[in-house]
DNA sequence: ACATCCATTAGAATAGTTCTAAATTACCGC
DNA sequence: GCGGTAATTTAGAACTATTCTAATGGATGT
């Protein structure tokens, strides 16, 4: 695929979204969305657009991924305190977390099949079911 | 009970978890281990401390709930980014965070089944899950 | 091209938590 | 009880992640 072709791809999906195409949301768009899912910090993120050699402020980059994520194309994974998680699969999935590394994996929604619910407080309806797997190495 | 058993359970309770009984400790203790399971900020610790006219700074405040939670008293809930909740309740259980409000209640393990786990990573065992019913208002 | 509105940016501000180092207190053996 | 020792408390500074401010720059539609 061309240089221009994978630019043209990166802006109708942000426009689909409502997200006007700048230089600075493509270049984040390009490394976020190369199709390998990622659980990134805004640091890491900084720190990609530095390497790519792309002048993207730090706030920019904030920004951006509150942007993003409000337009549904990522979203936020809360393990620690102290840092946000910004989630590339924005799919029904759950979380493996790993305590020493301190890294996140994916796992598909059915591979935890939840067989029930408990009842939920009067006049409230689920938003979204967080399941982490937080793993150590074994004893 | 008199206010003497009432201390030297407590006191009992933070020797046996290998906790020295100080002061702070107890007067925190007293609060947090009333019988009614909370999910408290170390900022509601802090001001539940200044009404009882304990003088307790913010910074022990911080300290004990580290410590509780190191000795097994306590366990930490994060939800958001942002800030740290300490739970009273150590037992197998999960919970219901309400969007809206931003209080989290209880929920028993048995009521939210999971039938089985997905493999997980190679020399890796299971530390803990986690597990948020995230709610709002019904539309 | 023009006007308008939206985005970007550096730097300051904010908020929750941890750190530092000095003063105080709990504990243990006598 | 008394003294020695190690643990605890504390005020304030430091730290970290994130958001805010306000001025500059860029995208969009006509
Ligand atoms: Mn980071
Ligand atoms: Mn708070
Ligand atoms: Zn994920
Ligand atoms: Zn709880």
């Amino acid at each position: 695929m061309s240089v221009k072709q994978k630019h043209d791809e990166l802006a109708a999906l942000l426009q689909g979204a409502g997200v006007r195409p700048t230089r600075q949301r493509l270049a984040l768009a390009a490394w976020l969305f190369d199709g390998h899912d990622k659980h990134v910090t805004a640091e890491q993120v900084h720190d990609a657009a530095l390497k790519m050699r792309a002048h993207v402020s730090l706030a920019t980059v904030y920004n951006t991924l509150n942007n993003f994520t409000t337009a549904g194309l990522l979203r936020q994974v809360v393990i620690d305190g102290g840092q946000i998680y910004f989630d590339t699969n924005t799919g029904d999935h759950y979380h493996i977390f790993d305590e020493e590394g301190g890294y996140l994996t994916d796992i598909p929604a059915a591979s935890v099949p939840i067989a029930r619910l408990p009842k939920l407080p009067q006049g409230k309806s689920l938003s979204r079911i967080d399941v982490v797997l937080r793993v150590r190495t074994s004893s």
